[in-house]
RNA sequence: GCCGUUGUGGUGAAACCGGUAGACACGCGGGACUUAAAAUCCCGUUCCUUCGGGAGUGUGGGUUCGAGUCCCACCAACGGCACCA
């Protein structure tokens, strides 16, 4: 011992600056540092042993009756530990939450992980270690990261995507979709990205390149599951309105849904039977449209230019179109080029034929992909000019100057609410703004077209030919499914009496009036053993069938002549005459003579399921092991070649069947994770009802800017079907949501491992302790913006936390009669840090701290009192060197049990203020006087000071202006 | 190009509804304690200055008794979207 002594004191010289660096710093030398190390780890084995955070359930609760659900965006495990990020978003919420728990609500603040996903599967594919191996060493890490900085979470509710428990019910979730219809199969030219051999949704293509890898990326036509998350657009619009997020992130929602509303115009091109519909979002001005452009990637151009001595060159400038699509990843904006297809429009507005061009910049997969275009519209215009279509106006500016420019052709004028009308005759001299919705009447009563909605939003691609993710619990059944190729024809219902007859095959014969100009829609080609999709336009929801027999008429008195088929197709009684058969088939006013024109095709069916779902007892579906995680050369997901496991038998009939391999995209598990967090073992339901229903909605949810787009897009979404089918209360999951700022590396630029700028809070944890560490993510900058780390900064922080802990020991007098300016400092204190929690202003509720804390020590002492209350309003920032003061100052219970303290707003008022006077408006003298000063006591004040006379001296008093508590300013020249 | 955010000392930043610009913290300079260093404490720290004062919140205008804050135009940085007809 005395060794040990003598030791430290030869040491103390350099001691400190070693010390720091050896990570040795394990004993206390003076009273002005603290041991943080084996402190904190006090407290926080505290906290586990009292259950400190533990979240009783709402039967359990017997306190005040009101709640708060706070919630964070749950980590991605990754192999390089906790961010400082995630530590900020954490800390903030922790802070909040436990001022609620103080002030009496029951709280809710849960954790888990988000661990399904690419790092670790390709980490899988270079190492051959499962993902489940190192998933499980991440999580244990991260949890033990979250311990150590103390953030309240509730452990016993934590929650793991990858957890078969928890994944059950993700699966569950994806059955109900596709039970009712939101989930469904389609061929579609997905994002393939080369280097990762995997499809991307649209959102993780930037700029042309895969999100994950910066690689290539090709359209490739895959058979992909889709969610119907397009059905969801106008309710995930329009319920925005209803929930308190900040406004950027509303118009994010906004701008990703993307929401255009105008005509679809149905023209035919001449000299075909083609027809082809256009969107026009501004049709305002179409009387201006003097051409047309179809996307290169629009299905039907080859029909169009089939034949034409255009053909060839049409054909070659797709074919190069496509090309540099990929090669220059999409960035085929610079230059926009076109062709001339040789083919026109006949235009139904009588403004002469219109040329139809082929050009890189519309777009396939929007709108219709085909465009009338006017002199109104930049793109089309820039167009016009650079290959000479001719081009005319329909509307001018008010201004003639202008009005002559316009007409010049010397700029696109567009999109002005002012502009004037030229055409059609009916609106001229009508405003742009004023006569869009008269506009879009007139199209439809002129039969030129119909009103349409477009949006930007896309269905979801939801799966995966990925190993990590969640199984598709689908079995594809071979005996009751057939899946036979061919083209799957689509026969749509809007009406239930047509769709109850499909479901419970009551009706066996379905017919269709033929129409040469729309075979495909009316089914001229359909043959026996083709698969026939009916959607019910109401539900969406979709069944396959089966054609078995198909039979041609003339007309509909061939088919009455089939006595034998009439009981198949009436569902009710059977009519005795042609006449009273003909009359059963007027749905519209031509359809019978259509029939008898065309003739008319009628088939027997049998009702199909080519995918059927396993049932909830079968769940959950786990993940096979391996041998290789590589996805295939052809696209298919490892998954595919574990043969036993693969093959399977039918849930329906038991006969032999295969699943299906894909697997979940990573966006399925935290689309819902935040209802588990509120029943989280339980394995009868995803969540109870009734306990859903005293947690949801979520309160606030704080997360980062980056997902505020998709991933709050998919959870909304997830959440208002499950709502839609009563399986959870609310419409809307989350009333507020905030977003933290970046942080970002010293220099200001991302954290990255390959800048060497990433910064490991284990190692400030270890050298600062997580007390520092907290204090200093809320002290750096505003809570929202993104802020570059400072090391320096931290030694503020923790010099802080060394004057309190000085203040406790040498300030603090139980009973001591505080002086006046520390008390009315005290609840001004309390007041803003108050405030500041509640609009997330840390980085000043901290500061207000600390200009109270160098206040307080300037004084003789403190009252045991006060520095309770300043200690229980600093306890969210500081837990555990809080519980460890507040347990040196004599209690025995922690600290998280006290009440917020409120503020005396008679003790916070000021009894002297300093009232500034200004001449014309320049600072020139200073009054110290009561808050109540009336105008004319400052004013006689003012003019005695010296100063004042000094600078009024010559001028005339033009004005006198007084603020109350603020300022007198008197105007003289 | 469009949308959003932000421009204030050497640095991170404060500044409620238009009312003392730069709180708080870092850094730096000086001092105290010490043989010395670290730690701690105290003083100073926007710039210019003839010590009276003057200028100053990205730039240029405007409104006002008074503008970092409001209006107009512009510039720059960051983030998001990007041929959406």
């Amino acid at each position: 011992m005395l060794e040990k002594n003598s030791l430290i004191l030869f040491f103390t010289s350099y001691a400190n600056n070693v010390w720091k660096r050896l990570g040795t710093k394990d004993f206390v030398l003076s009273t002005s540092m603290y041991n943080h190390r084996e402190l904190e780890k006090k407290w926080q084995a505290y906290w586990g042993k009292q259950q400190t955070y533990k979240t009783l359930d709402p039967d359990q609760w017997h306190g005040e009756n009101k709640k708060f659900y706070g919630l964070v965006e749950f980590p991605y495990p990754s192999g390089h530990g906790l961010h400082v990020g995630h530590i900020r978003s954490y800390t903030a919420m922790d802070i909040i939450t436990r001022k609620k728990r103080m002030d009496g609500y029951h709280v809710l603040f849960p954790i888990g992980f988000d661990a399904f996903g690419l790092p670790a599967e390709n980490y899988a594919i270079k190492t051959k270690t499962p993902p489940a191996v190192t998933t499980r060493e991440n999580i244990a890490n991260f949890t033990r990261q979250l311990q150590s900085i103390g953030i309240g979470f509730d452990w016993d509710r934590a929650v793991e995507t990858t957890d078969p428990a928890y994944y059950k019910w993700t699966q569950w979730i994806f059955l109900e979709l596709f039970k009712k219809g939101m989930a469904y199969k389609a061929s579609i030219p997905i994002n393939w990205c080369i280097n990762c051999k995997i499809g991307l949704a649209n959102e993780e293509v930037v700029n042309g390149r895969c999100e994950r890898c910066g690689g290539p990326v090709e359209k490739r036509m895959k058979s992909q599951w889709m969610l119907k998350i397009t059905a969801y657009a106008d309710r995930l619009l329009n319920d925005l309105e209803s929930t308190d997020y900040l406004e950027k992130i509303k118009t994010q929602q906004r701008e990703w849904i993307g929401k255009s509303e105008g005509v679809n115009y149905k023209q035919r091109v001449k000299g075909t039977d083609i027809v082809l519909e256009s969107y026009d979002s501004v049709p305002q001005t179409f009387m201006a449209q003097t051409f047309a452009v179809i996307s290169p990637e629009h299905p039907f151009l080859p029909r169009l230019i089939a034949g034409l001595p255009e053909e060839q060159a049409v054909l070659e400038f797709v074919e190069k179109f496509k090309r540099r699509k990929i090669e220059q990843g999409f960035e085929i904006d610079k230059e926009i080029e076109g062709i001339f297809t040789g083919r026109f429009l006949d235009n139904p507005f009588g403004t002469g034929d219109l040329p139809i061009w082929a050009a890189s910049f519309v777009v396939a997969d929007y709108g219709t992909g085909f465009v009338n275009c006017s002199a109104h519209d930049e793109r089309d215009f820039a167009f016009a000019k650079k290959y000479g279509i001719p081009l005319k106006v329909a509307m001018l500016p008010k201004d003639p100057e202008e009005a002559q420019k316009v007409k010049d052709l010397e700029y696109c004028y567009h999109h002005d609410p002012e502009g004037v009308l030229l055409y059609p005759e009916e609106f001229k001299g009508r405003t742009w703004a004023d006569a869009r919705d008269d506009i879009i009447h007139y199209i439809k009563e002129k039969g030129f077209g119909y009103p349409s909605t477009n949006y930007k939003l896309r269905d979801w691609v939801f799966s995966r030919q990925r190993y990590w993710g969640e199984p598709i619990p689908l079995v594809k059944c071979t005996h009751c499914a057939v899946t036979k190729g061919g083209e799957k024809l689509t026969l749509s219902f809007y009406d239930q009496g047509g769709w109850e007859a499909i479901k419970q095959e009551r009706k066996t014969i379905e017919t269709r009036a033929l129409n040469p100009e729309e075979p495909e829609r009316y089914f001229d080609n359909v043959k026996a053993g083709d698969i026939i999709h009916a959607i019910n336009k109401e539900t969406q929801e979709v069944l396959a069938f089966e054609v078995e027999t198909v039979f041609h008429f003339q007309n509909l008195s061939e088919l009455f002549d089939r006595k034998d088929l009439l009981p198949q197709i009436c569902s009710k009684d059977i009519p005795q005459t042609l006449n009273e058969f003909e009359k059963s088939y007027e749905y519209s006013s031509d359809y019978v003579e259509r029939i008898n024109r065309h003739g008319l095709v009628a088939w027997k069916w049998k009702l199909q399921s080519v995918y059927v779902p396993l049932s909830l007892e079968q769940l959950p579906l786990e993940l096979p092991k391996v041998e290789h995680y590589e996805p295939t050369d052809s696209g298919e997901s490892p998954l595919a070649s574990v043969t036993d496991w693969v093959k399977t038998t039918c849930p329906d009939c038991g006969h032999e069947a295969i699943r299906e391999t894909d697997t979940m995209p990573n966006w399925a598990g935290s689309s819902w994770y935040f209802l588990r967090y509120i029943d989280p073992r339980n394995d009868q339901v995803f969540a109870g009802f009734e306990k859903l229903k005293y947690w949801m909605p979520v309160d606030w949810y704080n997360g980062g800017m980056e997902h505020t787009t998709l991933h709050l897009l998919y959870s909304r979404f997830w959440n208002k079907f499950l709502a839609d089918y009563g399986y959870v209360p609310t419409s809307e999951p989350y009333q507020k949501r905030t977003s933290h700022g970046m942080i970002l590396g010293e220099g200001g630029e991302k954290m990255s491992k390959s800048k060497g700028n990433v910064v490991n809070p284990d190692d400030i944890v270890e050298q600062y302790g997580a007390d520092t560490l907290r204090l200093y993510e809320m002290f750096m900058g505003p809570f929202d913006q993104a802020i570059p780390w400072d090391p320096k900064g931290l030694e503020g922080c923790s010099r802080f936390l060394t004057k309190l802990l000085k203040m406790q020991e040498e300030k603090v007098r139980s009973g001591y009669q505080d002086d006046r300016s520390v008390l009315r400092l005290l609840h001004k204190t309390i007041r803003k840090i108050t405030q500041d929690i509640d609009s997330m202003g840390f980085n000043t509720a901290v500061s207000s701290a600390m200009i109270f804390l160098n206040e307080a020590l300037k004084a003789e002492a403190v009252s045991l009192l006060a520095f309770e209350k300043f200690l229980t309003v600093l306890s969210p920032f500081i837990p555990h060197l809080a519980e460890e003061l507040w347990e040196k100052t004599g209690h025995s219970t922690s600290i998280f049990q006290e009440t917020w303290p409120a503020f005396d707003a008679e003790l916070a008022k000021d009894e002297e203020i300093e009232l500034v006077v200004q001449i014309s408006g320049k600072v020139r003298g200073r009054l110290l006087v009561s808050p109540a000063i009336t105008k004319e006591e400052a004013l006689t004040l003012a003019y005695q000071n010296k100063d004042v006379k000094k600078w009024l001296e010559g001028k005339t008093v033009r004005q006198e202006i007084f603020v109350p508590g603020k300022i007198v300013n008197i105007v003289a020249n």
